[in-house]
Order: structure tokens, then sequence, then C-alpha cells
DNA sequence: GGTTAGCACTCAACTAGATAGAGTGCTAAC
DNA sequence: GTTAGCACTCTATCTAGTTGAGTGCTAACC
């Protein structure tokens, strides 16, 4: 059975209509709304055909239709029209975004506080992984007799400090050597390089070199790295769930905010998403805990590299328009104000 | 009328009970639970007399009869039995908290984690507030053509770094220079003192030595100073409350996350509260939202001076006991190891 | 053949009444 | 002071009846 022009604009009068109701929608009131001058018996016939292609689904008989995960999906693809922000709004988001003191995770955390509060639902945001991010400087600062401050900074300028507590005291002439050992040993090598095998045998030329204190450091070098290429996972609007009827029941509730606590696990499925604006909608959503929600994500680039990822989690009926608009802009306007420019770019 | 004896036993027998089950208690059962030889008809004849005295309260006519907030303050000044923690599980605390990767930070929001994973309650944290740390450093180090760090240790070392765009590139010379001169003008104060009045004035003077580059990097200092005394909040177990009946409703859970989840306001109370191990039960607490909510908090000392707390949050009907000497043991254990030893303290 | 009115049918949601059970409070006796 | 006995209270649960929104089918209409 095919899609006529006019099975479809009722689709979309359902699905519209129920985006902003949350309440099935029944024959009667449909062909009111629609003013197309059909009546229900009609529409009824119509909404049958609809039923039995896969768009639509009746909660129990005497209920009106609900649309499917396939119907949300025509509709993103096709039916949904553009949603186009308003300039103020862009003017608005694009204020709170960029605050002055622009630290990356900062910056990211941020515009996940931002999206929920435009949107009411749930936001995250994850920071990129630095794989490719070159070493730029490994720096040892003494603190006090046994305390030393490793920094890592990376080309890119991401920052990373740990204190260390050595066993013994250390000299601070040689932590200074060994600082600039180490900078030349891995400047310009990216970090997930440096955590490769090969790599770290050259250890014991260095350990060599300076003795204890870099027996006691190392170690803890590898960690930094490796903690540094840990993805930071930001999340708000937990409690908007609560104002969506959808979830307006205790265990619904639970199972969402334990899904979406587990953050590692959350994190993960976040990380597996392709480039771009992505939507999956329910069942599309391979992890059965998401099956009755939707996810919209969008990436944003550093030095166009790295991949970093903002979105919200909802209910299947959530209105795609307007919040896929906002984190596409939001994603843009991050992705913007972390370009190199091509002076810089030269200079590294 | 006074509190004899036998009515304390009753109470204490009616507070346990509940604690664990959470339904109210009736004479009948009761009466077998003690094995005291009392008919349920003498003990409702104190039952009634307690709850004459505000010890205890009744849902409603035909139920049982639950603790009140004063039965609960009772039994915890006195009635409570001290809870002494295994030493095998203290072991097991001690081994989770101590990473060996430690900073700060890092452990207080472990601990966090760990102290919901062992009540099943919701449990907080936050770092202490560094008014009193002395800067030890400022240091600015080069990334690119405009973009420099900003790096502020304190003597106790709390490290903050901030990455700064400058409108206009700068010399390295320049960078490292006024490095040297805010170390040397800075160090030694404490960060409230650097952000004095009369401190900032002394600006004057440097932005005139350094021209430019000063003025560029004078108000991210200043900025970046108030950042790190920042308390921050650390928080665990949310979803522990879904299995706690009292908040097996939707309204009682909303009302509690979002509580929880204003970071801002929950951080204020924390800080207000005294040091050492706080309970506060129900109405106890001055904060309306809060008032059938049991706290419980403790604090622990770095260098024995700053004030971070951990603690717990949940229903009046808490295990009072346990969860007091598991917040408690783990407070002293990150003050043990946060302790600066003489010989590091007389090297500051 | 598509459209429509009419009507029987379905089902959730609400309401009211009945019942059971846990527990109290009082009284009178021990 | 303690206890048995009993009337009473109140919630929770179950059942039956009612309402109303909405469907699905049929037959008539254009």
């Amino acid at each position: 059975m095919a899609l006529s022009e006019r099975k479809l604009k009722i689709l979309q009068a359902i699905i519209s209509d129920f985006i902003s109701s949350a309440e099935p929608i029944g024959s009667r009131t449909l062909s009111k709304k629609l003013k197309m001058g059909i009546s229900p018996a009609t529409i009824r016939n119509e909404m049958s055909d609809l039923e039995e292609m896969g768009y639509l689904t009746h909660p129990h008989t005497s209920a009106g239709r609900v649309p499917s995960d396939k119907a949300y999906r025509l509709y993103v693809n096709s039916l949904m029209e553009k949603y186009v922000l308003p300039e103020n709004e862009k003017q608005k988001i694009s204020e709170k975004l960029m605050s002055k003191f622009d630290e990356l995770d900062k910056v990211i955390a941020h515009a996940a506080g931002i999206l929920s509060e435009l949107t009411n639902l749930t936001s995250f945001a994850i920071t990129p992984r630095l794989d490719e991010n070159r070493l730029k400087y490994v720096n040892l600062l003494p603190v006090d007799e046994r305390t030393v401050i490793l920094m890592l900074v990376t080309e890119a300028g991401k920052i990373s400090n740990t204190t260390l507590n050595l066993k013994a005291p250390y000299a601070k002439d040689k932590l200074e050597f060994l600082s600039k050992v180490m900078t030349l040993n891995y400047k310009g090598k990216s970090l997930s390089n440096i955590l490769t095998l090969d790599i770290i045998k050259n250890f014991e030329t260095d350990i060599e070199a300076m003795g204890k204190l870099a027996e006691n450091i190392m170690p803890n070098f590898l960690h930094t790295l490796e903690n540094m290429l840990n993805v930071e996972l930001y999340m708000d609007g937990l409690t908007n769930i609560f104002s969506i009827p959808e979830y307006n029941n205790i265990g619904r509730a639970k199972l969402f905010l334990e899904m979406i606590n587990k953050k590692k696990e959350f994190t993960d499925i976040l990380i597996n998403r392709d480039s771009g604006v992505i939507i999956t909608i329910g069942n599309e959503n391979t992890d059965e805990v998401m099956r009755d929600c939707s996810l919209i994500t969008a990436t944003y680039c550093i030095d166009g590299k790295c991949i970093g990822k903002l979105g919200v989690i909802g209910p299947t009926r959530m209105n795609y328009g307007e919040v896929t608009s906002i984190i596409e802009y939001m994603t843009d306007n991050i992705s913007r104000s972390f370009k190199v420019t091509e002076g810089e770019k030269d200079e590294q």
C-alpha cells in the first residue's frame, strides 16, 4: 500500500499532536483539527491503513492512535518541517556558551547545562579522546621535599597535572634535568603512541640516566597519560524526566535514571555513535535499556580532528526539529571557537 | 512523665524494628519480639504514654506506631549501641579509598562513590575551601603564538591550570619574566588575601612593568584564583533512593532528586554545617526541603586546617550507627593520609 | 469507488459498596 | 500495675457497575 498525500498529512498531524500532548488521538478530534473536510469515519479508515503499514499503534481498542518508532523515523526523515532557530535565540545561546574563560572541559560541561535548560530534556556531553594529541611538554615541578607535580601539556593545549608523592627526597636539579630529558624524548609524539610498547621500552635508558627519581616518576607518567585519554562525561537536567508524562511512574523513572547513571556504559554508547547529527529512535537503539528512548547526538570538532559529542536523551515523543536545531547550532558554535587558525597551525 | 527503663526498652525496640522494616509496628508483634513477658495491652499503655511524650506517632488509628524525629534524636544520643566496624570491613574501605594516584579531588570523588555503595544511600562530598592556602608559584607557560597556560600552585599542592587566549602575540622572555614577577609578588600570600583590594591595587605596578601582556593576564589571574576557592561537590548513589520504601512514589522521589540536584544550594548547606560528625534528623534541618530527611556529615582535615565534608542523606529512618561509623572511619582515613608530616611542614 | 452516518462493541478509568485484617482504646477484672 | 476482652477505626483490597472515548463494521450515499 502506498502512502498517499492524504495519509501523510494525517500521519503528520497525529505525530505533531502527540508530540505536544502525549495523549493518543482519536478520529473525531483529528477530523476537527485537520479542517480538510473529511469525516471521522474516513479518517478511521486511513488510520486503520496506517496501522496496518506499521506507522501507528493502539494502546488498547478504545484508545486513540499513537505513532510508532517507524512513524517518527519517517517524520524525522521527511515529514518534519525544518525548525529554524530565531536569530535572538541563536544569540542567546552563543552568549551563554562562550564565557570569557574557556577551558574546553568547562565549555563542554556548561554546554550540557544550557542544552538541558533549552530542551527540558536530559542532556549530556563528552570530551574528545585525545589519542592524536601530541605531547608538547613534560614538566616536573618541585612542591616540597618529596612532592612534585607532573604536568603534561599537549600541542592542542590540553593540560594534566598530577601531584606525586615520592618515596624519597629528590634533588631539584635532577628534577629539572629529567623534565628536559622526558620532553625531548616524547615531544611531538601522540599520547596513544607513547603508551605503545615500543616507546615504553625506551624508559630503560631514561631510568638508567636518572636513577631512582625516574624510576619513581615513570609509572606515574604512564598512568597520567592513560588518564588523559579518558573521555569525560557531563550530564545535566536529570530531573527533567519527572515532568515528562511518559516517566510519570516510579518504575520507568527508576530505569531511566539507573541507565543514565551507569556512566561508563553510557559513555561507551556515545563514543561508538557515528559523527554528525545522529538521531536514533526507540528500537533503533541497539541497547536494550534505551528501547523506549530517543537519542540525539551531534559532534563537535577541535582542530577539525578530535571528536566530542553533545546530545539529549528523552522519550521517543520529542520535538525532534527544535531539539536537533539547538544541538546542531551548539556543536557548530563549539567547533568554530575551538578551531585552530591557519597561522597557529603552521606554528605547530 | 519520666522515661522509665521499660519505656526506653520499648522505644528502642520500636526504633530498631522500624529502621529495618519501614513498617509501623503494633503492640502484639512487639510483645512477641520483646520477650519480656509483658502483654500487648501493657505495651499499648506504654506506647500511648510514649506518644503523648512525643516519641511516637500514628499514621492513622488502626496502624502501628512509628518513631518521631524526637525519638531518633534520643536514639542517636543515647539508645543506639555503638556500631564497631569489623576489622575486615575497615581494611576493605582503606584499600578502596587509597589508590596509588592520590590527587585530593579524585580521592574525594572516589570516597563519595564508596560511601554510597556501603550505605546504599545517596552520598556526597565537598572539597575544602582553600582560603588559607598560600600561593607557591605563578607559572606562565607558552603554548603557541597567542595561547599561554596560567598555572597556579599552592603550598598545599593544589594546582590550577587555565588556558588563556591572548588578544595579541607575546614574547617568550616577557612571559617568563612576568611569571617571576608575579611569583615574587604573591608567593606566600593566601589566596583570599590576594583577592583582597589592597593587593589588587599592586597590579598597577606590575602592569606598568610588563605592559600589554600583564594587562591581558591579570584579570585571568584573578578569575582563576576565585575559581580555586570554589568548593567542588561530588555525589553518588542518586538512584539508591528508588530502593527506599519511603521514596517509592514519584512525588517524593522527584522532590528528593530535585533538592539534591540544586548543587549550589546544597553545597552551601554543607559548608554551613559544623565540624565533626553532625547528624541532623528530619525537622532539625533548617531547610524546608530536607524536613523528612536525615543528613549525616563528618569533616576531614588537610594539614589539620582546611575542612572538607563527606556524608550521606536519606530518610530519617536510617541505620544511624552503622552509617555514622563508616563515614567517621572514612574521614579519619582521608585526614590521616593528607596530613603533612612534621618534616615537610618545617620545610614550608 | 471513495465517503459517510449509524450503531454495536471494547476497554480503561472511575465510583461505590462490601469485606477482611491489623491495630487501637477503653473497661472491668485480676 | 497488669491483663483479657471487646467494640471501634481505618486502610487496603476486591468486586461490580457505570461512563465515555474511541474503534470497526455495515450499509447507504454521491
